[in-house]
DNA sequence: TCCGCGGGCCAC
DNA sequence: AAACGTGGCCCGCGGA
C-alpha cells in the first residue's frame, strides 16, 4: 500500500518490448506526423525546394520530434525568433538550427542564473585556513555527503579535479577545486592528505550517489574510502527498479519536490556537454558540485524514511547491497589477466579461417558483405529464391532450416561463429586492457530488474568457453570457480514446497532424471544422463519456470502443440505443488501489482491489476461459449466466438501473460541473485583474509584468484562460504573447479588427485 | 565523425 | 495473431 502514495510504480520495458515499441512508433511516425505539420502549419518543402501543402510524411526520430516541439513553444513564447519573414515556411534544417541556438542560449542563461542564485552556505575551499576549518567542522559530523568531480569517466585513467562535501551539522556545502585549469586552488595531494583521516574513518558515514565511481577515483589517488553509509543510486534502484534514469539530476527533477528541491536540475551533459570539468570556472563549479552533495544529502534523508517503512527492503539495503559495494570495487580493481600472446595467435588463426570462409562464400553468394543481414536476405530470397516463410530472416535458426537448400549456408554459419568470436572477444578483449596490464570490466549490482548483477565494458558474464581461454592466472596463483548447482530449480522446490519435487534433492538423486521418470512414466534407468527423456525434461522444466508458450515448447522438443500441452499437463499432475505455486504468483501479482523475493527485493508491475481483471473476464466469457476450463489454444479458429471478443481477448493476452511470466521468473531469478550476493560477501571476506582476490561473478558462480598452494580444506572453506548464504528447505550444492586458464577448469577432486 | 536503431548472438 | 526470463556487444545502415 505504501507504494501507492509514491510515483515509484512505473514499468520499464524490457529490451525486447522497447525494440518492438520503437519499431511500431517509427512506422506510425513515417505514415503520419501531425507534430511536424503543426510546426510547419502551411505545408512543407521538399528536397528540391518545392513547397507542398498538407501533412508531411516524413520519418522523424522521437528526439527530433521533441526538439521541434520545443522550438515551436520557444517561438510562441517569444524566447527566440525564427529569423525568417512571417510568410516563409520553416524548414526542418532551419528548425534544428534554431533549436541548437536555443539550447546554447538556455545553457548560458541557466549557468548565469545558477551562479547568481548560489546559496550563501555553498563555499569554495581555496586556502589552507579554509581547509583547516573544514577539517575541524568535519570532526563534529556523524555523516557527510561526498562527491568527486573528474576529468572523465575512466576510473583507471582520469583524475579528480575537485571534491564536494555536505556537512549536515555545520549546515554548509563545499567545493574544493584541486586541479582546475584556472582559479585559486589547493594542491590535490595536500587536500587528500588533510581529508585522509576523515575519508578512511569507517565510523564517519559517507553518503554518495553511485559510490563505486568515487571510491575507484579515490583509490586512483591513493585513498581507500571507508564507511559507506548509503548510496542514493542503489537505494533508488531498490525503491523503484523501473526508474528510466538513475542520474542524480534526473532523479532530483522527478522527486526533488518531496525534499525541498523544486526547480529542475540539469545533468552534466545538459550544462557542460563535452567540456571537461577542469575547464569550468570556479564560481560555476561551486554551484554545480556543491549542489550535487546537497541534493545527495537531502535525497538520502528522504530515501531513508521510505526504507524505514519497509523492513525487508531496509535490511536488503543495509545487509546486502550497501556492503556489497566494496566487494564490487575490489572485484573490479582486481581485474583479469589476459594472455596477450595467446590472444594474438588465436586471432591470427581465426583471421585465416575467416579469409578461407570468405572465399567460399564469395563463390556461393557473390561479392556482398556477409555480415549484412539485408544484403544476405536479398541474395537468399530475391536471387536464389529460397523459401522465406514471409520472414526474410537470416538468423541461425532460419539458416539451419535452409541448410539443405544451398551448400554455402553451412559455410556462412561457420563464418558467423568465427567473426563473432574474433570481433566480440578475441580482438576486442585485449584492447580493453588498462595501463596496469589488466582488464577491468565493470560490474553493476543494480542494473537489472531482478537483482542480478550485470557486467559491461567489457561484459565478463557472456564470454563463451573459447574466449574464456584468454584469461589466465598470474604467477603463483590459480583461478578458482565455485558455482551453485541448479540454484533456480532448488529455489522453485523450496518456494513451492512440492513434496515430489523436493524429494530428489533430499535423497541426493538426479533432479531431471527423477522428473522425467515421473512425467514420462518410464523407469528411471531410461532417464539417466544423456537420455532423451532427461534432455526433454530439462527443456520442459525451463518452460515451466519461465512460462513458455506451447508453440515454443513444441518447437523446442520437436513435438506437436497438443503433445506439448499434454506434457505440461502431465508435469503439473505429477507436481501439483509447483502448479499451485505458479498459479498463486499469478493471483498475487494480480492483487498487489508486485512480487518479491525471499529477501524482500521487489519487482513492480504498474497497471497490471486492471489488465489482468479484463483478461480473466474475457477468458471466462470465451470459456462459457466453448464449455472448456481454459481458453483453447486454437480459439481463433472457433466460429462460435464473436470476432470482437477474440480481438479484445487477444489485445490483453500478450501483456498479461508477459507480466505473469516475468513475475514467476523475478521471484526465482531474484532469489537466486540475493543468494549469490550474500555468498559473494562471505567469499570476499574469506579471500581477503587469505590475501586472495575475487575477480568476477557470473550469476551462479564466483570466480577468484587463489594461491596455487591451496589445500582441499581451504576449498571446502570457500564452498562453505557459499553455502552459508543459503537457507532453503532443500539442500544446496556447490561445485568447484580449479584452473590456470579460465575455461579449462578441472573438478577439485580430480585436481587434488592429480596433484597428489 | 558520431549517434541510434535493428538484426543477430553470446552468457546464465 | 503470436509464440521464453535477465542482460550487453558487434556490425550494418541511415541520418545528423
Amino acid at each position: 500500500m505504501l507504494n501507492m502514495n509514491l510515483q515509484f510504480i512505473e514499468e520499464k520495458d524490457s529490451q525486447k518490448t522497447k525494440r518492438a515499441k520503437a519499431a511500431q512508433a517509427k512506422k506510425e511516425a513515417a505514415l503520419h506526423d501531425p507534430t511536424w505539420a503543426e510546426v510547419w502549419e502551411t505545408g512543407y518543402i521538399t528536397k528540391t525546394g518545392k513547397q507542398k501543402p498538407g501533412i508531411l510524411q516524413m520519418n522523424l526520430t522521437a528526439t527530433d520530434k521533441a526538439r521541434l516541439l520545443d522550438v515551436k513553444k520557444a517561438i510562441e513564447a517569444g524566447e527566440i525568433g525564427t529569423g525568417l519573414d512571417s510568410n516563409k515556411t520553416l524548414t526542418k534544417t532551419k528548425a534544428l538550427e534554431i533549436y541548437r541556438g536555443l539550447m546554447n542560449q538556455r545553457k548560458t542563461g541557466i549557468l548565469r542564473e545558477m551562479v547568481e542564485k548560489t546559496p550563501t552556505n555553498y563555499r569554495l575551499i581555496q586556502t589552507v585556513p579554509q581547509l583547516r576549518r573544514l577539517v575541524e567542522d568535519l570532526e563534529r559530523e556523524t555523516f557527510v555527503a561526498l562527491d568527486t568531480e573528474t576529468t572523465g569517466l575512466n576510473v583507471y585513467q582520469d583524475e579528480i579535479v575537485g571534491l564536494s562535501l555536505s556537512l549536515p551539522v555545520a549546515d554548509y556545502h563545499v567545493y574544493i577545486p584541486v586541479a582546475h585549469k584556472a582559479g585559486k586552488q589547493l594542491d590535490r595531494d595536500l587536500v587528500l592528505e588533510a581529508l585522509r583521516p576523515m575519508l578512511t574513518n569507517p565510523d564517519l558515514g559517507k553518503v554518495l550517489h553511485n559510490a563505486k565511481f568515487d571510491i575507484h577515483m579515490l583509490i586512483r589517488h591513493g585513498v581507500r574510502m571507508k564507511g559507506l553509509l548509503h548510496d542514493t543510486r542503489i537505494a533508488m534502484a531498490l525503491l523503484n527498479e523501473n526508474e528510466t534514469s538513475y542520474a542524480l539530476k534526473n532523479l532530483a527533477t522527478k522527486y526533488g519536490k518531496y525534499f525541498g528541491f523544486q526547480e529542475e536540475s540539469h545533468t552534466f551533459d545538459e550544462l557542460f556537454g563535452k567540456t571537461r570539468f577542469d575547464d569550468v570556472a570556479l564560481d560555476v563549479a561551486l554551484v554545480y558540485a556543491a549542489k550535487d552533495t546537497h541534493l545527495t544529502l537531502e535525497f538520502y534523508k528522504w530515501q531513508k524514511e521510505h526504507l524505514q517503512k519497509r523492513d525487508k527492503l531496509l535490511q536488503l539495503h543495509r545487509d546486502i547491497e550497501n556492503v556489497l559495494v566494496d566487494v564490487c570495487v575490489d572485484m573490479e580493481q582486481t581485474g583479469l589477466l589476459i594472455d596477450r600472446e595467446f590472444a594474438a595467435e588465436y586471432g591470427d588463426e581465426l583471421r585465416a579461417e575467416i579469409v578461407a570462409a570468405e572465399a567460399k562464400l564469395k563463390k556461393a553468394f557473390g561479392d556482398i558483405n556477409f555480415n549484412s543481414p539485408s544484403q544476405l536476405a536479398k541474395v537468399f530470397y530475391d536471387d536464389l529464391k529460397l523459401p522465406d516463410n514471409n520472414k526474410r530472416s537470416t538468423d541461425v535458426k532460419t539458416l539451419k532450416a535452409l541448410q539443405g537448400e544451398h551448400d554455402g549456408i553451412k559455410t556462412l554459419l561457420e563464418y558467423r561463429g568465427l567473426t563473432k568470436l574474433l570481433g566480440t572477444y578475441v580482438d576486442a578483449l585485449p584492447e580493453k586492457i588498462q595501463t596496469d596490464g589488466r582488464l577491468h570490466g565493470s560490474f553493476n549490482q543494480v542494473q537489472t530488474v531482478t537483482g542480478r548483477f550485470s557486467s559491461n565494458d567489457p561484459n565478463l558474464q557472456n564470454l563463451p568457453p573459447k574466449a574464456r581461454k584468454l584469461v589466465i592466472a598470474p604467477k603463483g596463483m590459480l583461478i578458482l570457480g565455485s558455482d551453485f548447482s541448479q540454484i533456480e530449480p532448488r529455489i522453485l522446490a523450496h518456494l513451492s514446497g512440492d513434496e515430489h519435487f523436493r524429494e530428489p534433492y533430499l535423497l541426493g538423486q538426479d533432479l531431471y532424471s527423477t522428473l522425467a521418470s515421473r512425467v514420462f512414466k518410464v523407469p528411471i534407468e531410461e532417464c539417466r544422463d544423456g537420455s532423451i527423456y532427461r534432455k526433454k525434461m530439462k527443456i520442459g522444466l525451463l518452460a515451466v519456470m519461465y512460462g513458455t508458450s506451447m508453440f515454443t515448447l513444441s518447437q523446442q522438443l520437436g513435438i506437436s502443440i497438443e503433445e506439448a500441452q499434454e506434457f505440461i499437463r502431465d508435469f503439473f499432475t505429477s507436481y501439483p505443488g509447483v502448479h499451485k505455486f505458479i498459479l498463486s504468483v499469478h493471483e498475487s501479482v494480480k492483487k498487489d501489482e508486485f512480487v518479491e523475493t525471499i529477501d524482500g527485493r521487489k519487482r513492480r508491475f504498474s497497471g497490471h491489476r486492471e489488465q489482468a481483471k479484463a483478461y480473466d473476464a474475457l477468458a471466462r466469457k470465451i470459456c462459457s461459449i466453448t464449455g472448456t476450463a481454459e481458453v483453447p489454444a486454437n480459439f481463433w479458429k472457433i466460429k462460435e466466438i464473436p470476432r470482437a471478443l477474440k480481438e479484445a481477448y487477444q489485445k490483453v493476452k500478450g501483456p498479461v501473460e508477459s507480466v505473469r511470466r516475468q513475475s514467476v521468473n523475478a521471484i526465482i531469478q531474484g532469489t537466486a541473485a540475493d543468494v549469490m550476493k550474500k555468498a559473494l560477501l562471505q567469499v570476499h571476506a574469506y579471500c581477503k583474509s587469505k590475501g586472495w582476490e575475487l575477480f568476477a561473478t557470473v550469476h551462479d558462480e564466483a570466480l577468484m584468484l587463489v594461491s596455487d598452494q591451496i589445500t582441499p580444506a581451504e576449498v571446502r572453506e570457500i564452498e562453505n562460504c557459499m553455502l552459508s548464504a543459503v537457507d532453503l528447505n532443500v539442500p544446496m550444492k556447490v561445485d568447484t573447479e580449479l584452473m590456470k586458464r579460465w575455461g579449462e577448469g578441472i573438478k577439485k577432486s580430480e585436481w587434488f588427485n592429480q596433484a597428489a
